[in-house]
This record gives C-alpha cells, sequence and structure tokens, in this order.
DNA sequence: TGAATAATGTGAATAATATCACATTATTAG
DNA sequence: CTAATAATGTGATATTATTCACATTATTCA
C-alpha cells in the first residue's frame, strides 16, 4: 500500500468517506456510485475516484462501489483493521467528557491510560473502568500497556510539558485539544482539534459573506 | 475589507497566527518577524506575508510586524472586534463541558443559551448561570437572544433535524460536533468538528509513516 | 448476441496554493 | 551622510490539488 505521496486532504477525504459508507450499509444500500456518495460527502465524484485511485481499484465499472467491501478497504488503507490504544491525559471537563463520549469505542478506539496530576483524582474510577493514574507514572503505563495515542486535553500551559513526556514514552501520534501549537520531533504526528479557530472561520464567514 | 477571493485556509492560518501573536504578547514580545512567526506557527515565512497580503500592509519593512497591532488587525479582518452569541444544542457529557470550558469566552464568544430534550435537563441552571431551555423554544429564544452561532453536540441521529430548526431560527452559522455530514442552504455556513477523522490520520500516519 | 446504458479509472487541463527571489523600505552604526 | 543589514511586500515560478472528459468495462434488455 502507498505509492505516491498521498495528499493529506486525500487522507481525511478518505475518513469521512467510510463514515458515510457505515451509515448507509446501516440502510441496507449495498451498492453506490461515486456520484451518489459524493452528492452525500459534498465532493465531487470525480474527486473520490482519484483519492480511491491512489490505492488500488474498488469500483466495478458500470457498477459502483460495493459498500461494506469498500468500507473495509478503506479500512486497510487507514491502518483502522486493528485495534488502536488510546491515552488521556487530562481529566478536566473536556478530557472526562470526551473519554465517556462512544464515537471513539465505536470507531474501534480504546481508552487504556488516563492521567492527571490532581491528587483529588488519582485513584478514581472512570466509568469505563480505568482507573486515573499521576502523570508521573506516564511513560511507565504507556510502555506496559502498549498505548498508541496520546490525547492532550490539559491547559495550555502543560500541554507542551504532557507532549514531550508522551514521545519520551514513546508516542508517535498525538490528539491535541489544547489551544497552542506543541512542537515534537518528526516522528512524532500531532493533529490539533481547536474549536475556537473554527468558530474564527464563521465568524469570518458571517462578517463578509462566503 | 476582502478584495480577492481569500482561500480558506488562509483564514484558519490567520486564526493560528492570531493565537500564537496573543501568546507572544503575554511573555511582553512587541515586534515580531515573519521568519520567527512562522517558525512558531510551522508554516513559511512567505505564506504569513502572502496571508497578510490579501488584506493590506500592516508590517514595518526591515523591522517586522508589531504585535499588538497586528493582534487588532487580524481581529478586524476575522470580524472578531465584536461579541458574537451562541447557543449550545444537546447538553450531554461533551456539550456540557464545552460550557464550562473557558476557551470560548477567552477568545471573546458567549453563550446566551442552551437547550436539550431531556425533561430532566430542562430548568436546569448551568455553572454559568444559563438556564436550559426545550428544544421547541429554539426558534423564540434564538431571536429573542440573538443568537449568532449554533454549536450541535446531539447524538448524530438529532444533528440534522436541530440543524434545520437552527436554520428557521435565523442561524447562518453551525459548529457541527455530531458525526454527520449535515445539509444546510448556502446561507448557512457549517464548521465541523469530528475528532475520529483526525485519530484516523493518526492511525494513518503510524501505520504508514510520514 | 448485440446495442444501449451506466459508471469506473485515468491522462490531460485547469485551478488553487505555496514558495522563491528580489526590489523596496527601515534601521543602525561608523 | 552613507553603507550595511534586516525584513517586508509582491511578481514570477513551482507545486499541488481538483475537475474534466473520455476510453474502458460491466450490465441489462431486446
Amino acid at each position: 500500500m502507498k505509492f505516491a505521496k498521498i495528499p493529506m486532504a486525500t487522507i481525511v477525504r478518505l475518513s469521512i468517506y467510510m463514515r458515510t459508507l457505515q451509515e448507509l450499509l446501516e440502510d441496507d444500500v449495498d451498492v453506490i456510485s461515486s456520484e451518489r456518495l459524493a452528492k452525500q460527502c459534498g465532493v465531487n465524484p470525480a474527486q473520490i475516484r482519484k483519492d480511491l485511485a491512489y490505492f488500488g481499484e474498488f469500483g466495478v465499472r458500470g457498477v459502483g462501489y460495493r459498500v461494506n467491501e469498500l468500507v473495509n478497504q478503506i479500512k486497510d488503507i487507514l491502518g483502522l483493521n486493528r485495534p488502536w490504544n488510546l491515552a488521556m491525559v487530562g481529566l478536566g471537563n473536556l478530557g472526562s467528557a470526551l473519554i465517556r463520549h462512544g464515537n471513539f469505542i465505536k470507531h474501534g478506539y480504546m481508552f487504556t491510560a488516563a492521567f492527571d496530576i490532581d491528587p483529588q483524582k488519582i485513584g478514581k474510577r472512570l466509568p469505563n473502568g480505568l482507573i486515573i493514574n499521576h502523570v508521573d507514572e506516564l511513560e511507565e503505563i504507556i510502555k506496559q500497556r502498549e498505548v498508541h495515542v496520546g490525547i492532550i486535553t490539559t491547559p495550555a500551559s502543560e500541554a507542551q510539558s504532557v507532549a514531550n513526556q508522551l514521545v519520551l514514552a514513546g508516542i508517535n501520534g498525538i490528539l491535541n485539544f489544547a489551544p497552542v501549537q506543541i512542537q515534537v520531533p518528526d516522528c512524532c504526528h500531532v493533529e490539533n482539534v481547536d474549536f475556537t479557530i473554527k468558530l474564527d472561520s464563521i465568524a469570518y464567514h458571517l462578517s463578509f459573506g462566503s
């Protein structure tokens, strides 16, 4: 898998196609054309075909794509046909809410560690059964439990230091909810989720038209 | 303001520059070059200059940019030098956590309405003083309180119907946390926040190298 | 079987975006 | 005051991403 250099935008769109295809599956649709899928995802049909073409041929000419096959093929492409273990660092409002949020589980992600520094929280059991550990134990526990991805939901001020510790513990993927740009070595891939930036985009659009 | 067609990516980057500049302000930096700012934001220096050039000349040749002036100029560009009122629809784990999360306030956004359908929640007072109303009252309250942006944190199944109601109530901007693609008329601008998609990108990178 | 239809896969064309490179303008120091 | 240095603003260039358009292949129906 993976021949040419794949645009990041393609990867993101593949996730979106997959989500939509999974919904279609639930509605018992078993074949779909790039045209119909494109409409549902809000993209151009050729875009879908090109995105998939980076990785092979998955459709049937004159017919379309078999939905359940394509879901699995996209999962293969993205590396989702295996479990991924997550560690949450920072169990404030947001962190706790995310752990309780069903969407991670639904897509095959599993929380296997949770950290905070608040003595009041250490040792507490979360609704999913996980016990909150002190950040001091981060490296050891992350290695022990084979965590793959760290999620940072600490205040901005702590994010960089947490990121450093995650990297030290051997983590190569970070999902960062703290509103700062964290610096990591090239071996580590960071994705940022900053909703106030999205709000800024909305504000811009509302202020100055499309 | 706004002469040529501005790339969406530019708008997003302007938010990021602004965040970084605000941090610099707190550290009493008062002038910065595009080169240093670029490094901190992880972009190319020429990119910053080009992004700003869409809107005017904000720097001083041979010197750089005055940090506090530039923050304000970017706020003007994005339409952030005014209050924006938000309505939260869906007060489950995520919605409640977001309302309590300080980041919206910090950037000038204000929650002025909150809606749910759970009878247990209706009438309850949130930590910020807001009282939760039934979604049936959405249109009336949104108009009354001059809400500008709706935030959807309902289950996926409810998101489209909530979006429809928001549009009916005159809302032109939606921040959607539900993991579905919602359909709205062109007058309404939607931004999606889907962290499982970001996780998928991380999974891909971890599986197949950069 | 063969013609009509449908929809993929893909090279070529187009459009959008990012980067380079340098002319221009401030500042500083001798 | 002049030369050296620093850093912006921007036309030109390079790169990347998207869309078009059509050849190809599967299916259906007469």
